[in-house]
DNA sequence: TTGTATGCGTTATCAC
DNA sequence: GTGATAACGCATACAA
C-alpha cells in the first residue's frame, strides 16, 4: 500500500522540524504567519490526512464506538444501529458493529476484541442466550476496566450502567387496553420464550390490562414461541384452538404470520379479530389489512443510546463519575386497519 | 477510565525488561523457560491483552474494514452487510460500518474520514446520488492511495476494482420468461429511475425477454417509481390503467405494494395477476399470497465480497497486483404463491 | 519563532 | 538469556 504523508515528510520537504509542521497545521500562534501559510499550502495541495492511529493511540480516544447487537435482521435493532449511526458521525464517532446472532459466545469473543483498544465505549442488546444463562461476567469485567457501556432494549438489573429501555410493560397495557374498550373479551398473546426481559415486561403488561378490565387470565391465551424458529404449526393450531377476537403480538413478524393464518381460516380482520403487534417496520406498513403496532422509536433509542455514551466519554470529569440513569423511551400506539375503530 | 495493562507495568512488577516480557509472552525461545513461565503466568493472572491501537500503528495494519452503503433498511444491504460481518469475523476483522443514506456528501466524508489509516480496505455499494452524478473521484482516490476496494451491487464501469454482482439482466429475463411461459400477455414492469444500474439490467431483461418471445414493448406497461418515495397514487393509477395480468418489481417493496393494489380492485392472484419481485427477504415471505423472488442470496455475496478483500490485503505480494475480477453470483427464483403453476 | 525530547504500546534489531 | 534502542505518526512541554 503506497504510505500517506505524514509530518515527517512534510517536514523533510520543508526542511523544518515535525514539531513546527505540526503546531503550523493547527494555526499555532508560536509559528510566523509565513511558516504556517508555507506548510498549510504544502500540506493542502498534497492532501494531508492526519493519521487516525496515531491520534487514537497518542490520545488514547479512538472516536470510534462498539456496537453489539443480537441480530441485525430484525427491523428494531435495524432501526436502533441507524439512529446511533446518524447520531455518531454527527459528533465525529465511528461505529464498529458485532453482531453476536443471539450467541453467548460471540457475544463475549466480540466484546473482548474490541475492548482492547478499539473502542471508547459499547452500546449494546443483550444476546438471547445471556439472558438465558444470566452470565454477566464479561459486562462486569468492561465496566470494571472503566469502559463506558449503555445496554438498551434487552437489559439486566445485574448490570450497573447506564440503559435505553422501552415503557414496555405500560405499552403492552396500552395495546390490551385499546382492544377491551373495542369490546373484544378474549385476548390473545403471542409472544416469544419468558427469558427475554422485553417479552417478560410486555406479558406482565397484557396480565394488568386484563385484571384490570375484569377479564380472566388463561394460559391457553398465551402462546410462547421460539424465537428464531420459523414455524406455522403451533400458530395454526392456536389460531384455531383459542377462539379468540383480537390478539397481541410481542414483534411485527408473529403478527404478520398470525393475521394469516387467521384470513385463511376465513376470519375477517379487524371485525372477527382484532391484531396488535410490536415494532414499526416495513411489514406492519405493508402487510394486508395494514397492522396497527407499537411504535418502539428504535431510532431515537439509538440516538438516546449514542447521546448518553458519548456524552459520558467527552465529560470533562472523566468517565468515572459513578451516576447511571436509565431512559425510558415512551413507545406509542399507531393504528392502522387490523384493529377496529 | 482506567488504563489497560502494559507491557511496561508487567516489566516494571517483575523487574524484568520490556523487550523481555515482550518476547517471553510470544513464547520465544530466546527467553529462558523460567522467565517465560514467569511473565505468562503474571499476564494470565491479571488478563493481559496487547493494545489494538499499538498493534496497528506499528503493523501499519487495523484489521478492520470499512463497509459504506446506502441504506440500512433495505433487507438485501442488511443481508450483504451480514454475510460481511460473519465472514470477516472469522477471518479476524472488525467491521465499522457508514450509512451514506443515498447522499453522495455522506458517501465521500464517510470514506474520506475511515482511508486516513481507520481501515485496511472498503467495501461498499454506490450512493443513488453517486450514481445519478457519476462523480467517482473519491473512488479513484481510495485506489490511487493503494487502498483495496470492493464494489457489490451497485458499482460502475468508471471505477476499476474487484466487483461482487447479480446477474440482474439473466435473472430478471429468466423472471419474465417464466411469466411468458404461463401463458402471461401483457406482463409490466415496476421499477426505480433509470439510473441505478441494477434497475436498468433488470429493464434490460425484461426488455430482452419480451422480444425474444414476440411480446411488443410498450412504455405504458413501465412504471418509474422515485426509489425511496412512499408513494401508493402512482402505483395504483398503473395497476388500474395498464391492464396487466403479470408484474416484475425491481424489489420486494414495490412487489408486496402492488399486490394489494390489485387485491383491493378485486383481482385474483395468480389467477388474474401474477407477481414476481427481487428480494428475498420477510416481507416476501410474510406477504399473503407469499411472494414469489428472485433471490440475490445478499449474504453470500457479503461473504465473496469479504473474501476478495481480505485475501487482497492478505496477499504477501501486497495489495498492489493490479489484476481485478468481478464475480458474479447467479440470483434464483424462488416460486411462492404469487405465480400460476 | 523554531527545534528537541518524550511518550502513547508494541515489536524488531542488535548489543551485551 | 536479557535489555537497550529505534520505529510506527503524532502532539506537546520545554529548551534554544
Amino acid at each position: 500500500m503506497k504510505r500517506n504523508l505524514t509530518l515527517k515528510d512534510i517536514a523533510r520537504e520543508l526542511d523544518v522540524s515535525i514539531s513546527t509542521v505540526s503546531k503550523a497545521l493547527k494555526d499555532s500562534e508560536e509559528i510566523s504567519a509565513e511558516t504556517r501559510k508555507k506548510v498549510q499550502a504544502f500540506a493542502n495541495l498534497y492532501n494531508y490526512r492526519p493519521n487516525n492511529i496515531a491520534l487514537s493511540l497518542k490520545n488514547r480516544r479512538t472516536h470510534s464506538i462498539g456496537v453489539v447487537i443480537p441480530d441485525i435482521v430484525h427491523h428494531f435493532f435495524t432501526t436502533v444501529f441507524w439512529g446511533i449511526e446518524q447520531y455518531a458521525n454527527e459528533r465525529g464517532y465511528n461505529v464498529i458493529v458485532c453482531v453476536s446472532d443471539e450467541s453467548f459466545n460471540r457475544e463475549v469473543i466480540n466484546m473482548e476484541t474490541l475492548a482492547n483498544g478499539s473502542i471508547d465505549g459499547f452500546i449494546m442488546a443483550l444476546s438471547a442466550e445471556t439472558q438465558l444463562k444470566q452470565e454477566f461476567k464479561h459486562l462486569h469485567e468492561i465496566v470494571a476496566q472503566g469502559i463506558p457501556l449503555v445496554l438498551f432494549d434487552r437489559i439486566t438489573d445485574k448490570v450497573v450502567c447506564d440503559k435505553v429501555i422501552n415503557n414496555d410493560r405500560g405499552a403492552a397495557y396500552m395495546a390490551v387496553k385499546r382492544l377491551i374498550d373495542a369490546g373484544r373479551k378474549k385476548i390473545g398473546l403471542v409472544t416469544t420464550e419468558r427469558f427475554l426481559n422485553v417479552s417478560e415486561e410486555r406479558e406482565e403488561g397484557y396480565y394488568q390490562a386484563l385484571r384490570d378490565h375484569g377479564l380472566p387470565v388463561r394460559e391457553e391465551l398465551v402462546l410462547r414461541l421460539p424465537y428464531r424458529y420459523d414455524e406455522e404449526t403451533l400458530s395454526a393450531a392456536y389460531i384455531a384452538a383459542a377462539d379468540l377476537d383480537a390478539v397481541l403480538c410481542v414483534n411485527e413478524i408473529f403478527a404478520v404470520r398470525c393475521m394469516r393464518l387467521a384470513q385463511e381460516r376465513g376470519l375477517r380482520i379487524p371485525g372477527d379479530i382484532a391484531f396488535i403487534g410490536f415494532t414499526d417496520g416495513l411489514l406492519s406498513r405493508l402487510s394486508n389489512p395494514a397492522l396497527s403496532v407499537v411504535a418502539q422509536h428504535g431510532e431515537q433509542m439509538g440516538a438516546i443510546a449514542a447521546r448518553m455514551l458519548i456524552d459520558k466519554l467527552e465529560d470533562p470529569q472523566g468517565p468515572g463519575t459513578d451516576d447511571y440513569r436509565t431512559e425510558v423511551v415512551r413507545a406509542s400506539l399507531i393504528e392502522r386497519d387490523s384493529t377496529p375503530n
